[in-house]
DNA sequence: TTCATTATGTGTATTATTTACACAAAAATA
DNA sequence: TATTTTTGTGTAAATAATACACATAATGAA
């Protein structure tokens, strides 16, 4: 019975959010098959590793990132996926602050880089494919968990929310309303600090309240923008 | 670098509607592991053939049953879930009408079943985990995409329907609200036909209109309960 | 046959939510 | 000090969600 010769990988589709543009990371094969192809960060899961462990493994390898948002996006497993065999691969979707990590190249890597999502190489195996589905679940999520801020800095005007959600959803969004909406949520806290970037009225700083957030989920509140 | 031995299983939580209860379909292991014990349908993935195919085939030598509505629920992948070493299995999540198949057990299974969701047994490796994360999956899906159909019969009086979905939410449903909110997503083909069971007055029947559903969703409209 | 019972089918008023929309305030810059 | 830029704010109108009751068509029992 035990004839299986089915390996395992695991891919990241990451994501990082700066000025108005949402980014890709990815990485340039070292290696075949597909050397010197743009592929996602990934690789093949140790006996002794959790799936989330090999993901954080290969990312921090590969291009020198350590995650704090990841979770699980899709399984892939077309019997031709991979010219190397039969290899079915666990897909996760991560959100990362770019600014906080320098990209270091290794082991199966031999160049790492951030794309914007309208601007994509073609890509190893089917990751054009996974990647895709990643931005979907991007888009979907954001408008129903709080997780626009791991994209943001701890501390962010409102305008950079805002930004935010119009960049990540592709259309405008109502300024007004959306503050009215957000506030309404009471998951973020107003801070006694300013910030002033440029012209234009300084803007008060705003922080994500989490502690609320849970507390609020536990008595059945939605969130829901 | 190839010295992994991670083995891959699929398995299936596959549910079905009766008169006002939500049941999912089991197997009683046939073999070691967990030899006697209630788990989902499920085994290993061969080498030549697609993750679906792997479920649709094991799941039919198992139960006797062939599923028409089947989607990726989640992959498992916790070093100890499996006592025979490192299993990683990608769970589906299916629905069925349980009325239109006769249960079969067969190969690893011993026997077959239904179970109310509210009245299960224990279940063998993680199974539990993957049948309440399916169960979410159903409450949450049934809200935003039209897969109650497939747990009905084709043609159908309006109080099934509704029925159904107080089952599935768990929650009463004002009535006239809900038909009026379903009929308004103009779904729904009104039948020249009438139903009566027993007293009271007979029901006109309904059915679904995939065509016209596909045809909304690709002008924009969204599907919401 | 008629009276009671059971399930279906329908509309409206109230409330809550969403949307559209414009100008003052605070800073930088010319 | 006048202009430009960005932030911060309220209200009215439209839409959607909710609460709620009685007539109709059948069965079954008296």
């Amino acid at each position: 019975m035990n004839t299986q010769s089915i390996r395992l990988t695991v891919d990241a589709a990451v994501f990082g959010y700066e000025e108005g543009h949402i980014s890709a990371l990815l990485i340039r094969r070292k290696y075949e098959p597909f050397k010197g192809q743009w592929a996602l960060p990934g690789g093949f899961v140790l006996n002794d590793e959790s799936l989330e462990d090999a993901v954080e493994r290969e990312l921090h390898e590969e291009t020198g990132i350590k995650i704090n948002y990841l979770e699980q996006l899709y399984s892939y497993g077309n019997l031709n996926r991979d010219p190397r065999g039969r290899v079915v691969s666990i897909a996760y979707f991560g959100l990362v602050r770019p600014d906080t990590f320098k990209l270091i190249a290794s082991t199966d890597a031999q160049e790492v880089a951030w794309f914007g999502i309208h601007a994509l190489p073609s890509l190893a195996f089917d990751h054009k494919e996974i990647l895709t589905m990643a931005i979907d679940r991007l888009k979907a999520k954001i408008t129903y968990q709080p997780i626009g801020f791991e994209l943001l800095d701890k501390k962010f005007p409102f305008s950079d929310l805002e930004k935010l959600y119009s960049t990540v959803l592709g259309r405008d969004i109502d300024r007004r309303n959306f503050r009215k909406k957000f506030l309404g949520l009471k998951v973020l806290d107003e801070l006694d600090e300013k910030i002033s970037k440029g012209s234009g009225r300084p803007a008060n700083l705003f922080q994500f309240n989490q502690k609320r957030y849970f507390q609020l989920i536990k008595e059945g509140i939605v969130f829901e923008i």
